[in-house]
DNA sequence: GAGTTTCGATACGCTGTCGTTCCGATACAA
DNA sequence: TTGTATCGGAACGACAGCGTATCGAAACTC
């Protein structure tokens, strides 16, 4: 496109500080109105770029958009808390509403373009669906390495239990859930069906951990 | 608004068949464009109809959806196969591509309006989501009196994992799972923690009903 | 028949968004 | 200094969708 570094290139170089700007502005104007209220001019006008500024460096608002979430940063630290129940919330408790709820706004914000758009779909199974499952995966490789509970051999499927249900939920009401709603899934579904595989029968035997935390909270 | 029956209307009658055109027409066009791409145009040409005759009838887009949506039919019949597995089964099955997905694909045309139209979302759990708790939850205590399993308290947070892991599915692959998703979701944790609800540990006597269907399949 | 209302169809004004283009100012190379 | 490419900002044309207005025809009441 630019320059291939055989002719060193005349005029002004280009503010590479200005694709983070617009980059960030597009991920926070996605998180406030979603994909498809989300307009090239209030990206801009929020970055404090002018339209032409992006328009030379995306083709249109959907490279804009793919790029921007492309280039988010993972922000997912494997927990280590100890215990399996413990790793489970960390990994969890941030989807709630209020305190890093960004990472989830956006999310939500992608929903309405992820349906028809399939570089978009892309990009997001990329940059969240597939760091988050491989997150789940080693909490639940540690906590079989601690002897915590035998091996599961559909961990990715009960990973997907957690950010659905969220997902769901967060569709119906508008927001996310509460902590109580990601405790209760924990504790009521994830933790039992972890600490119970039942595809081996062989190990009920090695359900003397039952006594982890299978609290029932109030609700 | 119309008329109250005291005065006995001048002028041509309302056709009612339009009614019913216009909104089958819009829940057509949703399920094919989802809700941001729908224009009234392209509803009121499907319909065969004017524009007109459409905004006589709703104030907007908005409320025609709304409309059509909650006069939807609830095509949603109690399952009765004898066993919960079979119930289970013939009640998630239709939500897979092909047959009958057209309630399945109005869901997906509604998610992009869902996020910030409170008023589709009021219709749409009313509609979609209060029908589908109702019939899972009868399904459940059918198989309490068949002494099946015993009472499952979290019946609802139960009935909610099906519908979410398939929409997350549909979210982020852009159609339905297939018939084999749903199965493993029934058998691998659906049914095991119906089968041993965790929250009461006194029932653990009761779980002599366990060689009921716990296979797991290939996959 | 006279008056009124709905019908399908079309045209219109309005608004919002897209993507382009121009502007004066600024940064950089030759 | 001259030439070029960038910057933020603003204006532009094109287009699509909404909601309204209007048309001739048809249906219905009086």
């Amino acid at each position: 496109m630019t320059q291939t570094s055989s002719v060193p290139a005349p005029g002004r170089k280009r503010d590479a500080s200005r694709d983070d700007a617009l980059r960030q502005a597009a991920l926070e104007v996605l998180a406030e109105v979603g994909y498809d209220r989300l307009t090239v001019d209030a990206v801009a006008a929020r970055a404090g770029a002018g339209k032409a500024t992006c328009y030379r460096r995306w083709a249109g608002k959907a490279e804009l958009v793919v790029d921007a979430v492309s280039h988010m940063k993972a922000r997912l630290e494997q927990p280590d808390t100890g215990s399996l129940r413990g790793d489970l919330i960390a990994l969890t408790s941030h989807a709630t509403a209020g305190d890093d709820s960004f990472r989830v706004d956006v999310q939500a914000g992608l929903v309405s373009g992820l349906v028809r758009d399939a570089q978009l779909r892309e990009v997001f199974a990329e940059r969240f669906v597939a760091p988050r499952k491989a997150v789940f995966r080693t909490v639940f490789e540690h906590a079989v390495e601690r002897g915590e509970i035998a091996p599961v051999p559909n961990a990715e499927l009960l990973s997907d239990i957690v950010p659905s249900l969220v997902f769901h939920q967060m569709i119906l009401t508008g927001r996310p859930p509460d902590a109580a709603f990601i405790l209760r899934v924990i504790d009521e579904i994830v933790l039992p069906l972890a600490q119970a595989t039942p595809q081996t029968q062989s190990n009920r035997s090695k359900q003397h951990q039952n006594q982890h935390q299978t609290r029932t909270p109030s609700s």
